[in-house]
DNA sequence: CATTTGACGCCAA
DNA sequence: TTTGGCGCCAAAT
């Protein structure tokens, strides 16, 4: 079985172009509703580029983060038309 | 096992 | 609408 984390990267390496989750859904599909916060911690220590990690954003609609910047992860959700 | 950290979520004022 | 405060969980120490 997955690491909780394992699951969360999957999940995110599968968002589509144009398709935007909150962490709380990411959560909730890891399996952990509740789980957000290590949700976004997970995120934030994963740097693998294959991981559209600037595709999660807060359920409020703010970016919450980006490890390259949060200027290119809200230039990106703009662009992609996901907010 | 206890604490700390963190890209969160929700509610009250 | 904006803050502040509390609760939540996984991983690291």
């Amino acid at each position: 079985m997955a690491s909780f984390q394992e699951k969360v990267l999957l999940i995110v390496s599968r968002i589509k172009k144009g398709q935007v989750l909150t962490y709380k859904q990411v959560a909730q599909l890891a399996g952990n509703p509740n789980a957000f916060r290590a949700v976004g911690n997970i995120l934030s220590k994963n740097y693998n580029p294959k991981i559209p990690c600037h595709r999660v954003i807060r359920s409020d609609g703010a970016i919450g983060g980006y490890n390259r910047g949060e200027k290119k992860k809200i230039f990106l959700l703009k662009k992609e038309k996901a907010i």
